[in-house]
DNA sequence: AGTTGACGAG
């Protein structure tokens, strides 16, 4: 009987450790008897292939079983069971089942019981039970960790692991590649640092967990092509390895090395999972490339990632970013589970195409029946109230934000300037600004941009040379808003002087949007042939923008022949562009050039362009009026035309004299 | 012949 036993449980284990779940359970099912040793196998196939639910309905057929015994092995398999399937009931009974027995004193139990508790959320749970443990080893000490890293608890889990140290217990690979998430989470370099310099004293540095970990500690540490290293010195990268490859190139704005890498690995036979495709395809969002992003849609959905969420996160960035919001938003309807990451990419899709009132419905949608909203959905909507100029939707998002208490992190508090200053608030983007504290560029560079667009421009530049000495460094954005600050007030030296020092002092290359701050401050002064040497110079392909700054100076300063350059470019990059042709036969017109100015216009004529007339549009008590220039359609009209009439015939009217205009006109 | 803990996504 006992060596009967013996041989029918090794042949168990193996149907098990193959995966063969099926022919196991016939086996096990046909056992004459069943052992503990049976039953624990069996158990642990599920347990191993995540199948709980199967795992626990063995379990209690096991405890009704005659001539069985529960020990420690099984009790462990079953909490284990617990923690996959969130069951957090059962868990606690068999918590008190274990004390009852006496066989919680068994570590391996322990250890199984507190992660049952962490996976459930019950992180108080977990620390109390931890703290009551008569044994711990190196499991249980990393159990406790990662229950209260992967709660967010990152700091109180790296206290956890000083006093690991302190207690006696050596690290191994789980702790280290614990420790080195929460150094990533909370961006301390130093800390990991130094945990990186443990991990080569126990030559652990280079295994597969302990080597991603740290790539990934010191991308989001900003050492990005650290990390790269060390996966240069890695023998053969995992999945998770190329992942954190591709998300690197990604992060750093080399997507074409991202997908490279993504074409490499598959060569090398490296089966890309959900993170991967995940990765890859925010790459292909940042250079919206439709066509590859739906070869990629395509392609999950054959092998069957498409319905995970953060794949059918990405795809949702990716058709935003490409323009096409409706396919961005049938995924999001069909999708099945959605999380927070799911809301905010849909309503920062809808606020980025311009759709407005999709946003604000979403938002509204969210609060009832999604998630909490985070920083990340609500400064989606204030950008939306920003581009809309809808003051009192954005106050009242204000307000959300304020209740929630979110008004004060770092995107809010931009956002809120932002807002502000687009919806022609400058005192409220100020007040949202003194309020925040001195620690962050993003808000003083929203509130550079805000007095530069509103042409405060004396304080855009006194606000930025303000930013040295609270210990900040100015980035690639604040530039852009002092440099428009000084092409407002036509400061040529000044200007040159920032452009100069983006490149000497700070190391930041001067990107399409800075020479063009720079183009309008040449053409500003009437340099335009300065302004021309510049355009050529520059690093870059497409400079449309740039061009139509020159065409339009030619068209101040009445140069015809910088006009003629300008427009030749344009045209080339946009030959039907109706305001290129009229602005250039404006020119013509306006020097005397009457023939080449009807040349011109026949050519117009002869491509077929036609001038779209430009829209605007206003909110009067919450209906929204468009209206465009020359239009007589309003019934009011004539009152209308009346009234525009006075405006700009009178120098300065006061409220009350349109007050009173109005009050005529309207009977 | 059987048991516990780890890295990657907006």
């Amino acid at each position: 009987m006992e060596i009967n036993m013996l041989e029918l449980n090794s042949q168990l284990k193996c149907l098990t450790k193959a995966g063969d779940l099926r022919s196991a359970r016939n086996l096990f099912d046909r056992l004459p008897h069943r052992d503990e040793i049976s039953w624990t196998t069996m158990i642990s196939g599920y347990v191993n292939a995540s199948d709980s639910s199967e795992a626990l309905s063995l379990f209690s057929k096991m405890w009704v079983a005659p001539c069985v015994r529960m020990d420690p092995f099984i009790l462990s398999l079953a909490l284990k069971a617990c923690g996959l399937s969130v069951d957090v009931k059962f868990g606690e009974m068999l918590h008190g089942y274990s004390v009852k027995t006496g066989l919680v004193s068994s570590v391996f139990v322990g250890s199984a019981m507190l992660d049952m508790y962490m996976k459930n959320g019950r992180v108080f749970d977990g620390c109390r039970f931890f703290d009551d443990m008569p044994l711990r080893n190196v499991v249980s000490w990393t159990a406790i960790i990662t229950g209260l890293v992967r709660a967010g608890f990152n700091s109180q889990g790296l206290s956890y692991f000083a006093k690991m140290w302190r207690d006696g217990v050596d690290y191994d690979s789980y702790t280290f590649a614990i420790a080195l998430k929460a150094c990533a989470d909370l961006e301390i370099l130093n800390y990991g640092k130094e945990i990186h310099a443990r991990t080569m004293k126990k030559g652990v540095d280079t295994t597969s967990y302990v080597a991603n970990s740290l790539a990934t500690m010191y991308n989001k540490c900003g050492k990005l092509e650290y990390g790269l290293r060390l996966f240069g010195n890695m023998s053969k990268p995992d999945v998770v390895s190329w992942t954190s490859i591709i998300t690197t190139h990604v992060q750093r704005g080399q997507e074409q090395q991202g997908i490279d890498s993504f074409l490499r690995m598959r060569e090398c036979d490296v089966c890309p999972n959900e993170y991967t495709y995940a990765a890859v395809i925010s790459g292909i969002a940042n250079i919206a490339r439709l066509d590859w992003g739906q070869q990629l849609h395509a392609h999950v959905l054959q092998v069957g990632l498409a319905g995970s969420l953060s794949v059918a996160n990405s795809l949702m960035t990716m058709y935003s970013k490409c323009g096409n919001s409706n396919s961005a938003s049938i995924i999001f309807h069909e999708m099945t589970v959605r999380d927070v990451i799911s809301w905010s990419t849909i309503i920062a899709g809808y606020s980025q195409g311009g759709c407005g009132e999709e946003a604000f419905e979403l938002l509204s949608w969210m609060r009832r029946e999604g998630p909490k909203p985070t920083e990340f959905a609500l400064s989606s909507v204030l950008s939306v109230c920003g581009s809309m100029a809808i003051l009192d939707h954005g106050r009242q998002i204000h307000a959300y934000a304020l209740t929630v208490g979110l008004d004060q992190t770092a995107m809010i508090r931009s956002a809120l300037i932002n807002m502000y200053s687009k919806c022609g608030s400058i005192a409220e983007a100020e007040k949202s600004f003194s309020m925040s504290e001195n620690d962050d560029i993003v808000s003083w560079t929203a509130m550079i941009n805000g007095y530069a667009e509103h042409g405060y421009s004396q304080e855009a530049i006194g606000l930025f040379e303000k930013i040295c000495h609270v210990g900040l460094r100015p980035d690639s954005v604040t530039f852009i808003g002092v440099l428009s600050a000084c092409s407002h007030v036509g400061l040529l030296d000044l200007g040159f002087h920032y452009f100069d020092s983006m490149t000497n002092e700070y190391r930041i290359n001067p990107s399409k949007e800075h020479y063009g701050c720079m183009i309008d401050l040449l053409c500003r002064a009437g340099r335009l042939r300065e302004a021309e040497n510049m355009i050529r110079s520059m690093p870059f392909e497409r400079d449309d923008v740039v061009w139509s700054s020159l065409l339009r100076a030619s068209r101040e300063h009445g140069d015809v022949e910088c006009g003629r350059i300008a427009a030749e470019h344009l045209l080339q990059l946009d030959p039907d562009c109706a305001g290129t042709h009229i602005t250039l036969a404006n020119i013509y017109a306006s020097t005397g050039k009457w023939r080449e100015a009807a040349d011109v216009r026949k050519l117009m004529k002869s491509k077929g362009v036609i001038k779209e007339p430009g829209w605007s549009w206003i909110k009067v008590k919450d209906q929204v009026s468009a209206f465009v220039s020359g239009d007589k359609s309003h019934t009011q009209a004539e009152d209308i035309y009346n009234i525009l009439e006075l405006l700009a015939s009178k120098e300065e009217l006061t409220i009350q004299d349109l007050a009173s205009i109005l009050y005529v006109s309207e009977g």
